[in-house]
DNA sequence: GGCCAATGGCTCGCAGACATACCTTTGGAG
DNA sequence: CTCCAAAGGTATGTCTGCGAGCCATTGGCC
């Protein structure tokens, strides 16, 4: 028998229960910019629906996160459930191994979705879409910093045209940036990412997989390295 | 707002109930090879705890399998739930989305394992262990094939040293294992597979992490356009 | 031959999650 | 000004899954 695989195969068949993997959902999307501040969330109807989880259940997560101050919730027609501008802590912890593990499957998730994604012929759509995240990333201030990057990594995922592989690049980013938000995030870092996503999404347009896979590699070897000095 | 990152974070939380999630990953266990004929899966109490999951929900899991014929259970010491060498069919009906999904996410995965793998400063254990699963693969007949071939492309993943790596690669492989049993298997490809396993490991024992990358997705390129020739 | 540890087999009460229905608030449309 | 659609807020009965305990069976060890 192969004891190592089944680690894998025999890993708990749940996270968490369905009220804990709702939060994180939303977090999810909060955090990684995907609803940014300002905007909100779809209805409560509509979020029970796509999560495969019961309204009562996605209320009590919206609850969760308006005591953290996250989201703030207005009722009548035109209401919903907002996201707020202040973006609370987290807190660490994580082992060698955790890092080591979340590195690894971040690095092959990215550079396999840029080299596929440069590999695909995109839509005027989106092309203009991953040009628009290029641009809001390398003009964002360092508190939104984070959440700019993200939504730049999730496009590049998503014009793989593989909903699962965007999923899994968005689960990835959301246990690496865990990590990176314990450790300080500073200028020269970020002109040197801004110039490292130029050349990602140059190569990209181009059509240049190869290209695009080296320059995704540098760009996550970089704050790979930053962690990896940080946290050891 | 991002339309569609939003569809791969508001996915739903659980693929299922626990039953049925719980069923689904003995079958990995069993259909990728991991526990193979003959063999004890571990015990129920043992299950429940790796599982996250309550003893009845295993319970009520293998009686399934039992129904089906894929295991056999003994009490008393030395018992437990035996693999069967039997092992039935499962019926399909895929769209393309789906295929062009599951092999985009299958070969971003695999070639970054097979990268990584190549990458690292192996243990004579491990190299003993993908030595020995490729020579099982190459003498396999056509009937145990598919699951030597899944065991020594998750020995693959388990040399990367990343859990998350390898349980992505096993589910990704049960998602394609599902398509390639609806098309017929056949001795030429075999060889030519076998002849491509040969390489990658060569590659990867060698320390040659873009050999091993190239090895690779030229063995997935080959099973995926059979795929595609197959079911499109 | 008897003991006993480890396994599968079984039951019952509780907590979490669900489906469903209804109430309240709000602001644009007519 | 009135209406009403769409959103959040609330309540209730049902069911799944869990925990925990106990029973039944088996084969090696003493």
């Amino acid at each position: 028998m192969m004891e190592h695989a089944q680690e894998a195969l025999f890993r708990p068949v749940r996270a968490g229960n369905a009220f804990e993997e709702t939060v994180e959902r939303l977090m999810q999307a909060i955090r990684l910019g995907v609803v940014a501040p300002g905007e909100r969330l779809p209805s409560e109807r509509d979020l029970a629906t796509r999560l495969g989880v019961s309204r009562v259940t996605v209320r009590e997560a919206i609850r969760s996160l308006q005591e953290n101050n996250y989201v703030e919730s207005r009722r009548g027609r035109y209401g919903g459930t907002f996201v707020n501008d202040v973006i609370p802590k987290s807190a660490p912890g994580k082992e060698f191994g955790d890092i080591h593990d979340a590195l690894t499957l971040r690095k092959v998730l990215e550079t396999g979705a840029a080299e596929t994604a440069a590999g695909r012929s995109l839509g005027p759509a989106e092309r203009r879409g991953l040009r628009a995240r290029l641009e809001e990333a390398s003009t964002a201030s360092l508190g939104e910093y984070r959440r700019k990057d993200s939504r730049l990594h999730l496009a590049i995922a998503e014009a793989t045209g593989s909903a699962s592989l965007t999923a899994a690049v968005a689960d990835s980013r959301m246990r690496v940036n865990e990590l990176l938000d314990t450790i300080p995030l500073l200028e020269p870092n970020l002109a040197h990412s801004n110039a490292q996503h130029e050349r990602i999404i140059a190569s990209i347009l181009d059509g240049d997989p190869a290209g695009a896979r080296l320059a995704m590699a540098e760009h996550l070897d970089g704050t790979a390295s930053l962690l990896r000095g940080f946290l050891v």
